[in-house]
DNA sequence: ACCGTGGTTAGCTTTC
DNA sequence: GAAAGCTAACCACGGT
């Protein structure tokens, strides 16, 4: 790192732990932080490739099902259907057929 | 509407004004209140219509430019930063570089 | 424009029209198609501006429906089924139907 | 499912499989068509399931790296960054300093 | 603690 | 039919 160009002026220091003052350890110091962060990073990394492939998945299970005929958006609205809380889901319709009734929708 | 199917039970009543009570002037109140309902749904409408050809008029933009060689890709990311706060945009790519050094990338 | 940083190779100069080779008139063409960009840039930036604003209203449509009384969501869902084809959303809600009733939804 | 409201006319039948003509061992075809769909339906809840099982992974990473003073929304960019292929990056980058010289920002 | 905002994700449309 | 861009819903965060 740059110290002329990075180091962000004090009002950052907050947002990089540690890195408060430059002492004779200064550089074990940025290594420390910098090897949290990297830590961090790589953990999301790792955690966001294995929720790419379920997508991936969860594609290829609705590619399967298209291929036997059925239709891939009306299966969405029934995933979406079922994971609602039922009882909130009946609150909303019948306040949606309220609503439609009272502006004269059929 | 069909006060049996559509009434919703007393907990919905809040979330149609003025609909509390059956009384002797019922209709008008409801007519009152879907007439209301009705006229916000019909500004919504013709809102979003105008907003919906905007959006074309800024495709046709892009599109022309385009045409003329440019790349959308890139003057959208120019339109983006220049609506950015500088100040703020500043803070966060030096941030970003911090960080960027901290984790060694390149 | 500096030469050296953001020339950006042979294989850019397709995305930046007219700059393929460094004549007498080199400023004045780099000058042509900037004012070009900026001149699409800008008119982006006018409808973009114009779009948000019409956003804006229709928050504020919804927030005074809201202090009314009435829901915004379900006020979204009346716009959405408004602005749909009858003939397909009824197919799409028999269909709808029809997987439910295979899979033993109530 | 009721015959009379669902059947959804012969243009839909292509989009439940099997279910061309009433036979005798119609319901046979029908549950099987159902089971099929369940299935379909199953798996795809049990991968999204997972999926949003990482995804409060990745906030609790997240959450953990602001504890200790990193900023998330900055570690963001980072993920994003690390995760396009560098070349067009690079690219991408210097066609947006040509653009951004050409209609002179900074 | 809630509201409002911004960012992220998913779904739909359109293009190639 | 696949891929990309645009739009709208969702969700998590910060402010009040």
């Amino acid at each position: 790192m740059s110290k002329k160009t990075a180091q962000a002026g004090a009002q950052n220091v907050a947002k990089f732990p540690h890195n408060q003052n430059d002492s004779e350890e200064e550089r074990d110091v940025e290594n420390i932080s910098g090897k949290r962060l990297k830590s961090f990073i790589e953990r999301v990394e790792r955690l966001e490739e294995e929720k790419s492939a379920l997508g991936e998945d969860i594609k290829e299970v609705y590619a399967e099902a298209k291929g036997t005929g059925f239709e891939v958006k009306i299966m969405r609205r029934i995933v979406k259907l079922r994971k609602m809380d039922p009882d909130k889901r009946q609150e909303e319709d019948m306040l949606l057929e309220l609503y439609q009734s009272a502006i004269g929708m059929e």
